[in-house]
DNA sequence: GATGAATGAGAATTCATTCAT
DNA sequence: AATGAATGAATTCTCATTCAT
């Protein structure tokens, strides 16, 4: 067959991916097959290592694009809004994004990524940074808030957000990994106990 | 051979488990082998299979060892100290308590215990119900808390308990599998979070 | 497409078979992989196919060619000087060849030919008819040299070309595969001893 | 099963040894598949990664036990006959142990092992400085010869060594690799040729 | 009861060859 | 003719489990 267009490699790639995805969501890393990922996406053994080196290379292909996508939500902050007003809309359609079969999947795959990262040194390295990055784009957020007004002045930004980023995680890893269902209540509770301490309102 | 003593054999059991939690913590379910608990115990491969049918088997029992442990630290409430006191203790002890080495592979392998179980519905649903006896031991300490008086009589508790247990998860998650430190600050500040919630200061 | 002239299908062909010349001679023809000689040569995977339609077919054209242009260096002899100077200069020329990188990977690619071949009841023969050939070559001449004078008459013709050939790719194999330096003396020691023996100076 | 004594070990890995020997001699080490010499040895594939870490390992120990046992041919001089004596002994007697099939073999096998390990820098070094131990035994005699006056004292050693051990090759190479048929006068010849250089009657 | 050698089903990965374009 | 993506059988090696001693 003639070269493919680049189109239509990518487009081949996110087919695989797509279908590498919904395995490692369901399976985890290691108990995950390369077999598996054949027959969820029809392509056969040989094919697959025509677009990734290994199965590590695929995860990490994987991880690279959802976790991007994570952090995106967050750059998009309206001017013109409060920052309560917009994290408090935040926080909430983070969790609420678990209702979509989607969005679950990509939770328990964030989670099956740090938990296969965090025995792997090197790996390791690369993850923390990303999480640095999160964080930090968090702690900016914050801060604007504190120099709006939005935000108490009180606030211990720094580990503030190691809280909110840790119990958000916790929210949804409780619900998508342990299975237990997390209401709309529950959902609001732990906002309203967030922007509460955010807002300085204790 | 004549028969081992009842004893004799819970303590091969319990040094075989000792060191499987170990190596558990460290690697993980799949990324554990026999041949690693072989090494870890210095008891042969026979030896481990006369104790235990499978290698999920010994990550069952351990579990089921290791979660009953956590649950019973809140069995223990001092009859005269406000409830609001001990759950402000009991949280900050929680978190606090990764600091020691022994709890932080506790805390991994309770996650990783938890990977496991998602995947399998049958495990999963023990691993509900005995999630439940703790969240309803929560829920009863809460009420007794309201009912005394020291905690807000708004709270809609069955919703806060799950609140309250995926937070701390997700505290310790954080730091125990992310790798991302926590801050006695980070801990401070979450117990006083949720307290001031609890407490009804907002 | 219009067809190719026969000059362009040469022309490709044996560029093909000049790249992948060196590369057998590299890394011997099993762990030489069809995608060496695609990278090697630019042609591709398809290409190739047109021409050839196996690895082993290129492996065994390539020997067709090399192999021959070896027996064609014996095919002239000067009328007028004596055969054992023709001798003489031809073993050392052979020897010292080798420092020559081209023919070290010929000789190497010759060893890798006859590693091959040995363990093919097929090919086996039709490289031995090769190598009588060559042996007949050997013999004729050395019989000239007999009539001439210039080796001696006790010569026990058949086997003595089973000595030279044999000894003479000893020495370079200890030279191209074993990677034992031949210095100029060994070569010269050994054409000394040679010649020698055949001009039965002994 | 219980441990097995050393001896029952030992008597394992010589049998597979023995097994993978016969079959790398016949088709090479790239040919030869695990499979190959589990059906071989009608040991199981898991069986032999008990005693062998690699393929590889297999193929590198029988080239120590192979070539450790040729070497030792010459350790063993007998004191009061004279070198010259010893020495076309010697070479007779290797050229014409090639008339039974397992020293055939071994010579196949010998010339895989150079094959293989030129291809491999580290293996090479190894290999080169086993070749070195060879050579210089040998080196050792002809002094010895020298001495005694059994050998001319004319000789050039270091690179009549290197004469004698790439020409031996080359008999056996021919013989055992190019399936060309070796007369016992062909070996008469060639021993004849190579003392008369050695006791200097040319 | 304890031991550890043996088993063999699977795992990840490679590669000669094919064939649609 | 040329291209290179696709195929899948074959390869090396691992590992939970079994069982003879």
């Amino acid at each position: 067959m003639p070269k493919l267009t680049d189109e239509a490699i990518n487009s081949r790639k996110s087919h695989i991916i797509e279908c590498a995805f919904q395995v490692f969501s369901e399976k985890g890393f290691s108990d995950t097959s390369m077999d598996d990922i054949v027959i969820k996406s029809g392509v056969s053994k040989g094919g697959i290592y025509n677009y990734f080196k290994s199965k590590e290379e695929i995860f990490l292909e994987i991880a690279e694009s959802r976790l991007e996508s994570r952090r995106s939500l967050m750059d998009s902050i309206p001017v013109n809004s409060g920052i309560h007003i917009f994290l408090r809309n935040y926080f909430t359609a983070v969790l609420l994004s678990l209702k979509d079969e989607r969005n679950l999947m990509t939770a328990r795959f964030s989670f099956e990524f740090w938990a296969t990262v965090s025995r792997n040194a090197e790996l390791n390295e690369k993850a923390q940074s990303r999480y640095s990055k999160f964080h930090s784009d968090l702690i900016r957020i914050l801060k604007l808030g504190v120099k709006r007004g939005d935000l108490s002045s009180q606030l211990d930004l720094d580990n503030m957000g190691y809280v909110i980023l840790a119990t958000l995680d916790g929210m949804m890893h409780t619900h998508a990994i342990m299975g237990v269902e997390m209401t709309d209540e529950s959902a609001r509770h732990y906002v309203d106990m967030l922007m509460s301490k955010l807002e300085g309102r204790n």
